[in-house]
DNA sequence: GGAAGAAGCCTCACGTTGTAAGGTGAACGA
DNA sequence: TCGTTCACCTTACAACGTGAGGCTTCTTCC
């Protein structure tokens, strides 16, 4: 039998993924600024210092953490339809589509994500063999890799970098600083002062995230079939 | 006459704004990781709690060098074609593109602004000031305020989001990583190894960021505009 | 001119952060 | 039985933002 049997009451013993998944837990039930060394410690009922047993610094702490987020992501994209490959020239963008959207998905269960990767480097793997699955898509779909890398420039700040953006708290702003920032930002104000009400029962106060990010993705993958198209005319 | 002619040999007096630009200079300098407020005081030789005599806390002053550097936009916009408003139907895109680029030709600048900008909520005035040109544009076009609303968050974060990406120092990555790679990202290798060597006298090694940037603009722009055809034709 | 007070900068100190250095006790191979 | 190694802990330090309050120097009013 293994030294398990013998255990008489230790606590269960720290590991690299026993403290990475803790970090994650912290991070998404205090937010980012909470992941501090003490803090995390705490949470898995041990000190401090000994966390620097199994991982070397507090970077390695976010690397692996966001390379735990991606390893959701990539089970979440196999959940959905990883049978056959929808991905000829007609559908490519439905698969790319969907594949942003789950990772869109898992990002949102981990808001600190974004910003602890575009903060540092962090290629981790898990990132870039989902990067690598939507090449493959668009590669199918008989596209050059000039296009593709193109493409995924384009696409990439609205998955990786994408941020809560304005309103988190989804309500409208202190009700006087409208109609101040009516007299010198009058185009605005208007805008704000129309689309604020227009639809009540979406998710998030006036600006329903997921419609703008869709819209915004929608507006890139219309935009790449067309250039697909011309390529491929040539 | 004024104080200033009995002056002896005082040091030229702190002031909010000397401040500010003394912080601006100085991460422009080091990075933003250097903007301590003891490096900021001593850049300005002084000690780091004078400085908050002329400013509440760091924060003020981290939205303080946002403020600065949108001031800077606006300069560099009125610089160009502020004289008619070639904003009609056809050129709303390419006034809104020019605004942009303006826009990120002074972030490049200041590279570090844009991790402040959505680190922070950070509305500042001038970049309130700024987006309303945007709006102004095309509401002049003729659009509505809802598809400017979405177009607003499409572009948003391309702009204030923008980050440095990948490959920072324009080099190729360490040699062996690539054919590492290769195994469990094959798609991605193949990719980077057609782009890689594509355009050795672009600006930035492998990713011409002003090309990539530009591509991802134009694809939104594209977009918005058959958009708005469409709006106009109903 | 002299007293009062404000303006502007400084010293000191505290709590929090990441982490280097090294200690301690249990398990284990010789 | 005796090191050695593993896993965790204690102590300590430098750097961070900043609260409390002191010391000049200048302005203002009598």
């Amino acid at each position: 039998m293994g030294p398990r049997a013998a255990e008489t009451r230790t606590r269960t013993p720290l590991t690299r993924e026993r403290v990475l998944q803790a970090a994650s837990d912290l991070a998404d039930r205090d937010g980012l600024e909470a992941l501090t060394m003490r803090a995390l410690a705490d949470s898995l009922g041990v000190e401090a210092m000994s966390i620097y047993y199994h991982l070397p610094n507090k970077d390695a702490i976010l690397d692996g953490v966001v390379e735990l987020t991606f390893a959701e992501v990539a089970t979440e994209a196999q959940g959905q339809g990883a049978g056959g490959s929808p991905a000829d020239a007609a559908g490519w963008a439905a698969a790319v589509r969907e594949r942003i959207l789950g990772a869109r998905r898992v990002l949102l269960r981990h808001p600190w994500a974004p910003v602890v990767i575009d903060q540092r480097k962090s290629f981790s793997p898990a990132m870039v063999r989902h990067v690598d699955g939507i090449v493959g898509i668009m590669r199918e779909a008989g596209m050059s890799h000039d296009l593709i890398h193109h493409s995924l420039h384009a696409i990439g700040n609205r998955i990786y970098g994408y941020v809560q953006e304005l309103s988190d708290d989804g309500q409208a702003p202190p009700p006087g600083q409208l109609e101040q920032m009516q007299s010198f930002a009058p185009n605005l104000a208007a805008m704000l002062a129309e689309v604020a009400h227009v639809d009540p029962e979406s998710t998030l106060g006036w600006c329903d995230d997921q419609v703008e990010f869709e819209f915004g993705l929608d507006l890139l993958l219309e935009g790449i079939e067309r250039r697909r198209v011309t390529e491929a005319a040539a």
